[in-house]
DNA sequence: ATGGTCGATCCTCGA
């Protein structure tokens, strides 16, 4: 089973490219983020043409997620079940069982400045995805991915610059233990399992020629429970996704799985 | 060529 995650930064500027490369690189599930749409304006018809089904959650202007799959799509559940009565007030998680696999497309929040209370919704956002797990999954035994943007780069390698962003959002011990609070519950990180190097990144700033000056961050993360994380086959940035004609500023990170 | 973003919205904000 393939399963991709995939920031587009706008599914409207971005269909022509996504369909595209879903002929290309059929994937199994796909989960968007950043698709800045509203549930009207999905367009569910054109991956049907592809041969997949789609489930979004979104709000309009900013945020929104979807997931797409040709293997099934049952028990949609858009934000959190973690025993709390505030919803999320962003549309940032949808969970969708698909062939057997329970899979989550997160958007986590960027956090903006350290200390500014968008970082404080970060982690609490974090802490919320922990205890929805807790509360609904159980890692050990099936299979569960959890895959998205989590604006969060997990170790130095995981930084083009390490020294350029000390002390910055994105790296600091804060985001980085409400990551492992995750990793700790028994999630893998299957790309770093399969791949010590750094300097394998996922997304690079629109900026400065960021993407060919090699500036960049994994940010984007593919989280597999024990059951799944085993099956692993490969793991990869599909990094060609960032050139050409008006990519994304994310490029997809494909995962297979021998599940099924 | 020695610089340098993009998208959605409403001309600024968020990333």
């Amino acid at each position: 089973m393939r399963i991709v995650t995939w920031n587009v930064n706008s599914l409207k500027a971005r269909l022509g490219r996504v369909e595209a490369w879903i002929a290309a690189a059929e994937p199994d599930v796909l989960c968007l983020q950043e698709t800045k749409m509203a549930d009207e304006a999905f367009p569910h018809g054109a991956f049907a043409t592809l041969g997949y089904e789609s489930a979004h959650h979104g709000e309009g202007r900013w945020n929104g997620v979807a997931v797409i799959s040709r293997v099934g799509l049952d028990d949609v559940r858009p934000g959190f079940a973690d025993g709390r009565d505030d919803p999320d007030p962003d549309a940032r998680i949808l969970w969708a069982t698909c062939g057997g696999v329970r899979v989550a497309s997160c958007y986590i929040p960027n956090g903006r400045e350290v200390g500014h209370d968008h970082w404080h919704y970060k982690l609490d956002w974090l802490g919320r995805l922990h205890d929805d797990l807790v509360t609904n999954a159980d890692l050990a035994a099936d299979p569960v991915v959890v895959v998205g943007d989590f604006n969060v780069a997990i170790d130095d390698r995981d930084v083009w610059d390490p020294a350029a962003w000390e002390g910055a959002t994105h790296v600091t011990p804060e985001e980085r233990a409400a990551v492992q609070r995750l990793v700790d519950l028994g999630l893998v990180d299957v790309f770093r399992e399969r791949h010590d190097a750094g300097g394998l990144f996922s997304w690079w700033d629109y900026r400065d020629l960021a993407f060919p000056k090699g500036r960049g961050m994994r940010i984007d993360l593919v989280l597999a429970s024990p059951p799944a994380a085993a099956t692993l086959d490969f793991v990869f940035v599909d990094r060609n996704e960032r050139k050409g004609e008006k990519p994304s500023d994310h490029a997809p990170v494909i995962a297979d799985f021998t599940l099924g």
